[in-house]
DNA sequence: CGACCTATACTTAGGCT
DNA sequence: AAGCCTAAGTATAGGTC
């Protein structure tokens, strides 16, 4: 972001991915630290990287194991509880995005957000083995990363 | 940071903390899709926050659980592997960083590093879950921590 | 709350060693 | 590769609405 803004994509060079990997990690587990200690949040972390031969976790193998596993047990205890409390929760929050949406595309000029957009950003947003727990999200999480392109004025990939 | 600077530490204030949390959680998770998008890291990450309902977990519930089970099944694998390796690389880290806290105290006129500060340091490191692959690392865990908090002049908790 | 503002602290790309 | 530097892009504390 210094000196030349960089582009929202892969650095396609590999030793410019490297140099950059490195120094962001370092960030990313420094803002991790910050987080987890000025607002006392239980969090893990994980990063697979070709320029490492070990995943750096944070802040370590065993309570990042040990908060991983309340993630797994979350959706049982999920079911049990008021799944349709959740359901109107994420209404709302998807007519908030809607109008947010509007806003931006306004701003930005951006006369209509076609199906075949919707489609290539969901391509990029789905993997195969997601879990039903997120599906219910998919929309927000579509809307929300369009806005942010927007906002940020990337080169959208059907532009 | 901007405005005043903010101390390392406990935001005791349960309103600021929320306040904190909320901006600081938003920041956390666009430094690791730029991570991800940038470098192509296979990464997760997951945060219970008091502020939150649910966790919040990236990059979806799915493929952090695909992402953390590779992190479960690493210890057995490592053991078939090349150990010496590994404590060979450790060795040469530590080295190394006994070289820079040589150097930050030099900087900072901290005259020795007591056994009391490494137990202080230690403990609030260690938690009593910690994995055993971990314990390799904790001498230089701990050597880290404190030249980081030389290095940033925080009030350190045994001085 | 959450959105927006602004000044200041922090991060980091690119360069050099 | 790893460390330091610097300029310029970001994040965010504190505040307002």
């Amino acid at each position: 972001m210094p000196r030349n803004k960089v582009k929202f994509a892969l650095i396609e060079n590999e030793n410019d991915r490297k140099l950059s990997y490195k120094k962001r990690e370092k960030g990313f587990l420094t803002k991790a630290e910050e987080l987890r200690t000025l607002c006392d949040v239980e969090m893990a972390a994980i990063l697979y990287s070709p320029f490492n031969n070990e995943p750096k976790v944070f802040p370590n193998h065993g309570a990042a194991i040990t908060t991983f596993e309340k993630l797994v047990e979350l959706p049982t205890l999920k079911k049990s509880k008021n799944m349709v409390t959740s359901d109107e929760f994420t209404k709302k929050r998807i007519e908030k995005l809607n109008d947010k949406l509007l806003k931006v595309r306004k701003k930005n000029k951006v006369k209509e957000v076609t199906n075949e957009m919707y489609e290539m950003l969901k391509c990029k947003e789905i993997s195969i083995d997601m879990h039903p727990y997120d599906l219910n999200d998919l929309s927000y999480v579509i809307k929300q990363k369009l806005i942010q392109c927007l906002q940020q004025q990337r080169i959208l990939p059907f532009l």
